[in-house]
DNA sequence: CTGGATCCAAGAGGATACTG
DNA sequence: CAGTATCCTCTTGGATCCAG
């Protein structure tokens, strides 16, 4: 596997790309993401499953989401409404991506944790 | 090594592991990380190369990375002063996850218009 | 049960002025 | 040149109440 990067810049970042990432791994994303991967969800499913999130930014969460096309919703039954959360194929395809880079963060985090002591000391 | 997590779900994600994404994958990052692969780069190189960022942000996103040891801040003279910034070894390894998601919402980015369009004709 | 509407507090971030 | 300090605005997000 060559990880000398390509010959020119593939990291180049424009402001669609941009935009759509913030979109995408944005604070509660992620978490909606781990749980949507296992199983379909109902609304207060995930919100039991993920406590920390308040209603409001679940819901707000979820729209984004669906707007891209990442997660689908799907109305269950009418009368006491219920609705379905779920993966879509493309949502799935986020997914490798995002491990790569839980998996850059999980191996890096100890050298990242001796680099902010460093600076925090001398900083002070 | 095996920390003990099922095999099935890579993707959990802890807070610690967020925090960090957030602190490197933020608004400005990315195009200054870019700038840096290339070459160090004086401030006002970079306030040049990205037109759109603040001072005030721009600062306070080197000093984070800074803090993260992703790139490294050299005093090069002292009269008119003089500071450089490069990427740092840690930093490097960063630039391989990123290529991975910015390879993602390049190749993605056609799909997603296309289901945002669908999105918004429907809830219009 | 799902989620819209409203109010409000806290933080992010721009503009400007000033300093070593 | 490379910031720091201040002010001020705009957004984000939590809490609460309400509706289909």
């Amino acid at each position: 596997m060559d990880t000398g990067a390509s010959p020119t810049d593939e990291l180049t970042i424009s402001a669609p790309h941009r935009e759509l990432l913030d979109q995408v791994l944005d604070k509660w994303s992620l978490s909606i993401l781990n749980e949507l991967c296992e199983r379909p969800c109902r609304f207060n499913d995930l919100r039991r499953a993920i406590p920390e999130v308040s209603q409001k930014s679940l819901t707000a969460t979820l729209r984004r989401l669906e707007r891209n096309g990442i997660v689908g919703r799907e109305l269950l039954s009418s009368r006491p409404v219920a609705v379905e959360y779920s993966i879509t194929p493309l949502g799935k395809t986020l997914r490798q991506p995002v491990d790569v880079l839980l998996a850059w963060a999980a191996t890096r985090m100890p050298e990242i944790e001796g680099a902010r002591r460093a600076f925090d000391r001398l900083e002070r």
